[in-house]
DNA sequence: TCTAAAATATGATTTAAATCATATTTAAGA
DNA sequence: TCTTAAATATGATTTAAATCATATTTTAGA
């Protein structure tokens, strides 16, 4: 339903939102590590997640990954959109093919209402605040 | 979060509560076709299902797999608990640890009380009452 | 304008899930 | 009791996701 990458790419973004601003970039190396995911693996999703524009980047000497105001106004929708595509989350739970309420599989109606909740609050809050939520030890960025 | 064999695993039983019961056993092959699952892949799920206890079935000529009128009792959970293991749909959906809500992270809060409802709708109809929405119209096994 | 440090692009390798194959066991019926 | 039809047990193969490796491009600063 969602996908590895996709943890692993909101868990870096989230480590930006807190740690990076325009000012104070992070190379891929000191992402890598403190969200304890592989510095190759990370550096791929990081690369996509910048063509994609929800992170920013620069080259370089004094390069690295940073959140700019607008990416931080991002959702997590978007980061599991743009790793895993939109249809993935919306599959159907048995057929994998069209989810669709007018022709339902048997377990539509057990599971269609709770997907749309998440769905909608995976929308509801920007990174900028999933981050302060940390940052006002609300919550934590786990391992 | 649910695994392919899981879904294939639903698909089968429901099929099964469909179609079988004491007196009409139905053989792998006979499954497999109609729900759209490799034959060798379904059979190897039907019986772990078998193993423990899930659905019924008989060897030799004549036999088959089938749903005792206790097996039609069982919900959707149970099938997925026994293919994927309980702990796989509870896990965090960032960090793959334990899900803790008094240790939560960013997203814990968007994600764990849809995930609790859905939890609790898989658990809420019997197979029984699943299949009957599919005799009745209400429902559709899908390919 | 050179050098070094960073991301980027591209592709190879590994691993776990999905899929396939087959020898063994059980039971019905002749 | 023999034969045959079924599930069962076990393991091999394939495939897609996860992971790793590296040559190229860009840019800051000497
Ligand atoms: S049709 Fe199966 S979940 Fe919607
Ligand atoms: S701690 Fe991450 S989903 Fe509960």
């Amino acid at each position: 339903m969602i996908s590895n990458s996709s943890k692993y790419a909101i868990k870096a973004v989230l480590f930006l939102a807190i740690h990076s601003n325009e000012e104070n970039k992070i190379m891929v190396k000191d992402i890598a590590e403190p969200i304890n995911v592989p510095q190759a693996y990370i550096a791929k999703l990081l690369q996509e997640l910048a063509k994609r524009k929800l992170i920013s980047s620069t080259r370089g000497p004094k390069g690295g990954f940073y959140l700019s105001s607008e990416d931080k106004e991002r959702n997590v929708m978007d980061i599991i959109s743009v790793i895993d595509g939109e249809k993935k989350i919306n599959s159907c739970l048995l057929s994998l093919e069209r989810c669709n309420s007018s022709n339902p599989c048997p377990i539509h109606h057990l599971a269609n209402q709770s997907r749309i909740v998440l769905i909608e609050n995976l929308k509801q809050n920007s990174i900028n605040e999933l981050a302060l939520d940390v940052k006002n030890g609300k919550s934590k960025l786990p391992l």
